[in-house]
DNA sequence: GTGAAAGCGCTAACAT
DNA sequence: ATGTTAGCGCTTTCAC
């Protein structure tokens, strides 16, 4: 294994101004740089960054901590997020978690000396940690109340697709929210919902929101059985909003399989715009999340000079018409 | 943040003994052992992978290739690697290549001392650097031809696929196979359907056996394109085998926009059994891979300390019958 | 059964 | 403009 030491005993100069060609950084005469560029290319010198992270006591690693890794939302985050980790010389790693051994892989994840941790699990993290993380100088994101965080502004889409309802004539909106944690304020679909349904000639119904045990149970399958329990339920209801499109989709099977017509009888609406939702049978209407500023913005809050520790980004929605309207 | 020194100190002991307690390799006398482990946890002391891992001239990091990380098959692979990572004290990366990147991702991978490569693209790599990596002890798993490997038997799924279609009746399949590489005879899918159609009373017509872009194209695509193409070529067909799930979710939906039904006029079979795809227009019936078992094979390749170099393992499939057939 | 010490390859502060 | 050097925290051999 080709050195440091290697490629300036060849260049004749020292290690440190091989360090200077390498970064860019510092003084360095054009004849010592050529000879060090010659070097390094003859001798196919390649950086350790075992080495190099060790002595910066940080590695290049970001860590993505996931719980429902199968939805395709946060494959279509993580992707984004390997590219653009890439230009930036930095890698990324999943880590599965559930609420039960989160402590466990945090323990981990400092063990390994992470940059960054990026938290797209769905529960509130206990975070009491949150110091020893920041002593360490480890970035959290979307882990607190208050460290940086990126929001996914849900609220222009939403209203797009309140008056796409409205258009349609429907009234008596339904609302897949699949998980507790989702009805809290921090997330804007239902709480856009919420204070403006009325406005749009949509009656809003608390019965009418629904929540399962997602991520215990795969997305499609809780929005299938809340869709199927609503159907039996007796409750009038026109259309149906989704937090995700993966429970859309089974939402979809659940009125196929009960004889209801999407859109004849009942609209459906979405959430994410996954790659293959106009796949849907039928195509399905979807609010649209910008995941690759989203997948960015997680990256460029760990990895960017310049960020306080009250950053916020956002990110922008918008509805995607298709035919289950 | 805690260093071993600064767990022998407390302990009264040397480093080289907190080392032993920590390995459990070692004579270590009780009395020692006491006093490390109460230091350890009164301290609490981390390990410091960074330095272990350059002690060692290797991370814990391994490397997974992917090229259409949107593919969910990938995202399932993905998953089970990172649980059985976990279960191994590793973690697992991504990295996205496509055929003209390679070359930059390989010296990324070697740069970061990853201890593995586990390649899930679908072009055949030049691995001409493959002594650079063993000379780095980095193992690399579906990379070359000679190489320690798992394969995927689909050789069973597709007799019981093809016995499932001769039951229905059908005679004239027609074959979406997506990507010219995986027409060579190291993937098992066409080659088996080739070798024994005929036992099943099915035809075997090359012109039939339809090559798309994938992956520059995403697979929904691609099958549904293909599926399009041969619909317009007015060659007679009453079944579609998909090398993918995700293929014949375009094939279906294809199908659909001709007014052709599913099962009564075309029968379609997918491959992979991804978790939603018994929530298809109509519930497809696939060839199921036991993806666990695969992504494990991958993680213990790398990991173990007894893997040859020829070393394959196989992992098997079986048809699950929905309603597409 | 335990300890001392030599690096792993790099970076950066300091000296020249 | 360039070189010297002191660690980063760990593992592991070797000596006691």
């Amino acid at each position: 294994m080709v050195t440091k030491q290697d490629v300036a005993k060849r260049a004749g100069v020292s290690t440190a101004t091989v360090g200077r060609v390498l970064s860019g950084k510092g003084y360095v005469s054009a004849e010592a740089r050529a000879k060090v560029e010659e070097a390094i290319r003859t001798l196919n010198y390649r950086r350790n960054n075992l080495a190099a992270n060790l002595r910066k006591r940080k590695s290049n690693v970001i860590a993505v901590l996931v719980e429902d890794l199968l939805n395709p939302y946060y494959m279509h985050l993580a992707e984004a997020m390997v590219c653009r980790a890439k230009e930036k010389n930095s890698i990324v790693s999943l880590f599965a978690v559930n609420d039960r051994d989160v402590r466990q892989v945090l323990d981990d994840l400092l063990s390994n000396r992470v940059c960054g941790i990026v938290n797209l699990a769905m529960f509130t993290c206990d975070f009491s940690w949150y110091d020893t993380f920041l002593e360490e100088g480890i970035r959290l994101i979307n882990c607190t109340a208050t460290g940086p965080k990126v929001i996914v502004d849900y609220a222009e889409g939403m209203h797009e697709a309140m008056a796409c309802l409205q258009r349609a004539g429907r009234t008596r909106p339904a609302f897949i929210a699949g998980i507790e944690s989702w009805l809290a304020p921090g997330d804007l679909r239902v709480s856009c919902f919420r204070e403006n349904a009325e406005r749009y000639g949509l009656s809003y119904d608390p019965d009418l929101v629904l929540c399962g045990n997602y991520p215990m149970v795969k997305a499609h399958h809780v929005g299938y059985e809340l869709c199927e329990s609503l159907i039996g339920s007796e409750k009038p209801f026109d259309c149906i909003l989704c937090m995700t499109d993966m429970m859309a989709l089974g939402a979809l099977k659940a009125l196929f399989d009960h004889g209801i017509k999407v859109p004849q009888d009942v609209s459906v609406i979405g959430c994410d715009d996954l790659d293959f939702t106009g796949f849907f049978q039928p195509a399905l209407t979807t609010i649209a999340v910008d995941k690759r500023a989203e997948a960015y913005a997680y990256v460029d809050l760990i990895l960017d000079e310049d960020v306080s520790e009250h950053d916020v980004r956002r990110v922008g929605t918008k509805l995607i018409e298709r035919c289950s309207v």
